[in-house]
DNA sequence: CGGTTAGTTGACGCTCTTCAACGAATGTGG
DNA sequence: CCACATTCGTTGAAGAGCGTCAACTAACCG
């Protein structure tokens, strides 16, 4: 089950580049894997490779001076991490803890510069990818300033279920477990928060699942929710 | 007056550029004014161009549903803004407001692209200087998620201090005009707030300044309410 | 000197956090 | 299969922070 050149085409990173090149990356990719509850990387480490998630969820976790802790973002297959600190020669911001069993290819950070030196176009797919998540932080940013929680948590559901969700009889369910207390980090809440609000949304079914799952019945109230400025 | 090689090598972007290279950039760059008040780009406009700015101040700003604005971005001189959206062929995100008469220097979205694709050190550049951008708008999702306003003002006030302060007999003076309300968006809190606490630290000696302008008179205590856990 | 913009300050109340206790689900070892 | 510890989730009550409303003062500008 080794990684083929036509699975990284398909992550937006290599987009139009040529089999040569792509086998070329490969070549120096190194697989790790890293279990539910481990971490590829701790913040403050030195950062000495960029990864590139092929399965699984990881969560990219900066933890506050008080001990609370924000997940400033949800990878998903496909997806890169890590290449900020990578670019820059600095630490990692913040610590990368695996959600479920994840694989990810990793590659050093010069072995990266040589690469998109040698591929500009590389350069030019990093520089969107990175862009992009620039945009959403800054959306987070905006959100956390002037919204509250209970907008702020249908939006992380929305998300979540863009990112992982899977269509059921039932709605879309989310496919990474979800805990009460990853959504309020995840949404800049607590824990109790977060239940109260979930609790009146089961009542009124626009939600259901169990324990660590969640299951949007009425994805479109939540968007409602999130979007609308009156309420439903 | 004209716009020369060394001021360009000056800024990160153009960092390891050889002389060629920059003049090259320079004859397709369109230098644009904007005085105070005015924008160069609004939000939701196609993203055209992007930008390098070369004197004065720029606020890039977001609307909230109801109105509410946010300041994502504070641009000095030297600093590149609108990059995000021309790579991903989008929309602006936000505007970009002219906070003192600024110039810039312009650059279509195709001729950028054919610059990183001939200069791949240029992509490099732009990778790490959106980087550093990602960096810092993820560290203020944690703050706005974990701390509160007083140490969110403080932060502003330092990092304004940082990128426009000059050093004055009785302190370091932002050398923007910088509004209560600016302030307010750019901390994310509201203009009382924001009153409310600056007028506590100028009764106990820690900033001064009059009308749209903040001289901090000790820097340290600042530091102080920002990074400490307990308080001065 | 009026009009306008920027800033101050008080009172009130809504969200949300905090503190605390309880209930429910999962896993483990006997 | 059942007692057990552990993790996860729920719910109530109290209070703090900060937003909202409102009125007023001070500075700037023609």
């Amino acid at each position: 089950m080794g990684i083929s050149s036509t699975d990284l085409r398909r992550a937006g990173l290599f987009r139009g580049l040529t089999g040569c090149d792509l086998t070329g990356l490969l070549a120096v990719a190194r697989p790790q894997q890293a279990a539910a509850g481990t971490t590829f990387f701790l913040a403050d480490d030195q950062a000495a490779r960029c990864y590139l998630l092929t399965a699984g969820y990881v969560k990219l976790v900066q933890a506050g001076l008080d001990g609370a802790e924000v997940v400033v973002r949800m990878v998903g297959p496909g997806e890169i991490f890590g290449w900020v600190a990578v670019m820059g020669g600095s630490c990692y911001p913040g610590t990368a803890e695996a959600v479920t069993d994840s694989a990810a290819l990793a590659w050093d950070a010069e072995a990266v510069r040589r690469a998109i030196l040698a591929t500009p176009l590389l350069g030019l797919n990093a520089l969107e990818a990175v862009g992009r998540r620039l945009r959403e932080a800054q959306d987070r940013v905006r959100e956390l300033a002037t919204e509250r929680a209970e907008r702020r948590v249908a939006r992380t559901l929305l998300r979540l279920a863009d990112q992982a969700g899977t269509s059921t009889s039932g709605g879309v369910e989310i496919a990474i477990p979800v805990g009460r207390q990853l959504l309020a980090d995840t949404a800049g809440a607590t824990l109790h928060t977060v239940s109260r609000i979930l609790a009146a949304w089961d009542h009124q079914g626009i939600i259901g699942g169990s324990r660590q799952r969640i299951i949007l019945r009425q994805p479109d109230r939540l968007r409602a929710l999130a979007e609308d400025d009156s309420e439903a």
